[in-house]
DNA sequence: CTGAAAGCGCTAACAC
DNA sequence: GTGTTAGCGCTTTCAG
C-alpha cells in the first residue's frame, strides 16, 4: 500500500514551508528565499513528485484560446479531414477551457494565406496549431508568434525554424520509399515508373520533392533491375493537358505503375475509367471517398494514410498539454506510414468515424 | 461567450432544489420524492448536461483494483507487448487510483490458467481485463466476474458471451484475406500457398482457423487463377518434425509464400537461412524482434500488426473510464490491421517506444 | 427525503 | 518572501 501519491502538502511539510511556497518554486514563480527554495529543492531530489494533473487542470479553471490555420476545407478534400480532427479535440478538450477559432485561406493564394495569420496573430491567442503551405511567407509570422510568446505547432508541412514547440506530420522521404516498395512487385528491368505530382506550385512543395526522392532512391537500389522513373507536374484536370498527358504516359505499354504523390490519385483513376486504360500498379494517399471507392474496386493497389485528423488531433494534444501542464513535447512527432488496401480498409473506418 | 459549461449547482439552481438531490438524481441513487426527481428531470431535459469529468474524479478520491489475467510474458515474446502495454496504462491511469494485480498462465497449460483465474476472482477486484486463451475452461469464470458483479473485458482472443464490457482485438477473418492479399503479387496458376500454425493446440484455437478462413476465401476469389492452399500444422522446433515438415515444403519449388499465422515467423526464417532456401513470400505477424531483424533483412515481406500493446491498454482505458466515468464502451472495438513492411517499420517504433 | 458542508489536489490572490 | 485561504466541479457524509 505504499502507491501514496505524494502531493503539494506533503513536499511542504517535509520541507518545513507552506503549500503556497512548494507551489512557487514548481513553477519557477520567484518570490522565494534561497534558504526556502533549497529546502525545497532537498525534498524534491529525494523523491518523485508527480503532480496530479486533474486537480492542476480544475485548479487552473482558464479558458485557452487557441488559432489554427490552415487551408479551407471547402476547397480541398484533403483538409476536411485535418479540420474534422481539430473540431473533434476542441471537444475532447472542452471541459479544459479549449476553444479554437479557425482562420482558413485558399492554398493557392499567397494574399489569403497572409491575411489569415494576420487575423490569427491579431486575435492574440494562447496558442496556434498552423499547416503552413508556403514556405517563405511563413517564417516572419513565426517570428511574430515567438516575440508575442505565443507557443505555436506546425502540422503537415514542416518548415524549418527554431521556434516552434513542435512538428507533427511524418517522414516524406521514407513515405516515398514505402511507395516504391509497394509499388514494386513484378517490377523488371525496361518496365518504367511513373510520379505524378498534382496541381502543385512545385516552388512550395518542397515535401512532393522529398516523396520523390525517397521513391527514386528505392528504385535505383533494386538489385540488377534497371527501371526508368519518370515525374510528371500536371495541372489540374480543368486544363486540357491533363488529360493530354495521362494519355501519352499510360499509352506505353511498358508502364508498371504510377505513384501520385498528393491524394488526388482519384482524378488519376478517373481518367484511366473513363478511357479504358487498366493492369498498372497505382499507389497514392489519404482516405478521401473517391480514393476509398477506387481502392475497393481495385483501380488503387495502396493507399498510404497521411492521417490528417490524428495530426490535428496530437497537435492540439501537444498543445494544451503544454499550455495546461506545462508539459514540453517533442520537438517532432512523425506519425506512422499506415498502409491501407482493400482488405484492411474496413479495419480503419471505425477509427475514422471515432474521428 | 456561451461555451459557459453549465454545472451542477446551476441546475439545482434552475429546478430549485439542491446540488446534492441533483447528483442523486443523476446518479439514480435514490431517497429523491418524485416531486424534486420531476423538478429535475424537467431541467435535464431542456439543457444538454456534460458533468465534468475531471471534476469527478478528483471529487470520487478512490482507487480501483484491476485484475489481469494473460500468458506468461517470461514464456511467450507476443504476450510481452501485452505486459507492457497494461503497466503502461497502469502509469497513466494511477492518478485516478488504478492499481494492477497480474495473473499469468503459462499458455500451454490449462491447469495453471485455472488456477490464474481463481486467483483474480479471490482478489476481488474492481475489474478484470482478461486473455482468455482456452475456450471452455474460460465460460464459468466469466460467469464468477458477472455474479460478483465485476466489469470484464476480453482482450487479443474473443469468446461468446454475454456478460463482457467489451472485447478488444481484431477481425481474424479480414486479417486471413489481407495476408492472402499481401502475399498474392507474382501469383500465377500453378503455384503453392502455404499456411502454417505453428505449436497450436488447434481444438483451442478457433482464431487461427478464421484465419485460414479468409485467407483461403481471398485465394480462391482470385478471377482466373488455380493455386493450391496446404494448411501445415507444425510442432514447436524443438521437435524434430518441425523440420522434416518445413524441409518437405520448401523442397517444392512451385511454392510461392508462406503465410505464418501467429507470431512465430523467425522460426521458419531460421530454418530459411540455415538451409539457404529463399525467394519464397512470407507474411507473418506481429513486431518482435527477431520478426523485425527478418523484415529488415528482406526474409519477411510483410508483418500484420496485431498491436497487443495497443489492446491492452484500450482494454484498461475501456474499463477505468467504465470504472470513473460510468461510461459504456463499445461491446467490441477492433483494432486497425496495421501492415508492416521494412520500409514503414521505422515510423512505427516510435509509438512501441512510447507504449 | 433534503440541504449544507467538507474534501479531493492544485492554483493564485491576498494579507502579513 | 511567506503562509493562508478561497475556489475549481463533483461526491459523499451527516445532521435535520
Amino acid at each position: 500500500m505504499e502507491n501514496k501519491n505524494i502531493r503539494i502538502k506533503d513536499i511542504a511539510r517535509l520541507a518545513g514551508v507552506s503549500v503556497g511556497t512548494v507551489d512557487r518554486v514548481l513553477h519557477k514563480r520567484g518570490k522565494v528565499s534561497d534558504k526556502a527554495l533549497e529546502k525545497v529543492h532537498a525534498i524534491l531530489d529525494q523523491i518523485d513528485y508527480k503532480p496530479n494533473l486533474i486537480a492542476r487542470s480544475l485548479g487552473l479553471n482558464r479558458t485557452f484560446r487557441v488559432a489554427a490555420v490552415l487551408p479551407d476545407p471547402k476547397l480541398d478534400a484533403f483538409w476536411v479531414q485535418s479540420h474534422e480532427g481539430l473540431q473533434q479535440s476542441e471537444q475532447e478538450w472542452q471541459q479544459q477551457g479549449l476553444v479554437i477559432d479557425y482562420y482558413f485561406y485558399d492554398l493557392h493564394n499567397k494574399e489569403s494565406y497572409n491575411q489569415a495569420f494576420e487575423k490569427a496573430i491579431a486575435s492574440n491567442p494562447d496558442g496556434a496549431v498552423v499547416a503552413p503551405l508556403f514556405y517563405k511567407e511563413a517564417l516572419p509570422f513565426f517570428q511574430k508568434f515567438h516575440e508575442n510568446g505565443v507557443p505555436y505547432i506546425l502540422f503537415n508541412t514542416h518548415i524549418e525554424h527554431p521556434h516552434p514547440l513542435s512538428f507533427i506530420g511524418q517522414d516524406l522521404y521514407q513515405s516515398g520509399r514505402l511507395a516504391a516498395e509497394l509499388i514494386s512487385p513484378g517490377l523488371a528491368t525496361g518496365k518504367k515508373l511513373a510520379i505524378l505530382h498534382i496541381h502543385e506550385d512545385l516552388p512550395n512543395s518542397a515535401h512532393l520533392l522529398d516523396k520523390e526522392k525517397g521513391f527514386r532512391e528505392y528504385v535505383a537500389s533494386m538489385s540488377g533491375l534497371n527501371v526508368e522513373v519518370n515525374t510528371i507536374n500536371l495541372e489540374a484536370p480543368e486544363n486540357t493537358s491533363f488529360e493530354t498527358d495521362l494519355r501519352k504516359l499510360f499509352s506505353d505499354p511498358q508502364l508498371h505503375g504510377v505513384y501520385i504523390s498528393t491524394s488526388k490519385a482519384y482524378q488519376v483513376v478517373e481518367f484511366m475509367k473513363a478511357t479504358g486504360k487498366n493492369g498498372c500498379r497505382i499507389v497514392g494517399y489519404d482516405l478521401l471517398e473517391k480514393n476509398l471507392q477506387f481502392l475497393k474496386e481495385g483501380y488503387i493497389n495502396f493507399l498510404i494514410n497521411q492521417n490528417p485528423s490524428k495530426q490535428a488531433a496530437l497537435s492540439i494534444s501537444h498543445l494544451i498539454n503544454h499550455l495546461v501542464f506545462k508539459t514540453t513535447p517533442p520537438k517532432e512527432a512523425l506519425l506512422p506510414l499506415e498502409i491501407i488496401t482493400k482488405e484492411n480498409i474496413d479495419s480503419y473506418k471505425p477509427a475514422l468515424a471515432a474521428q
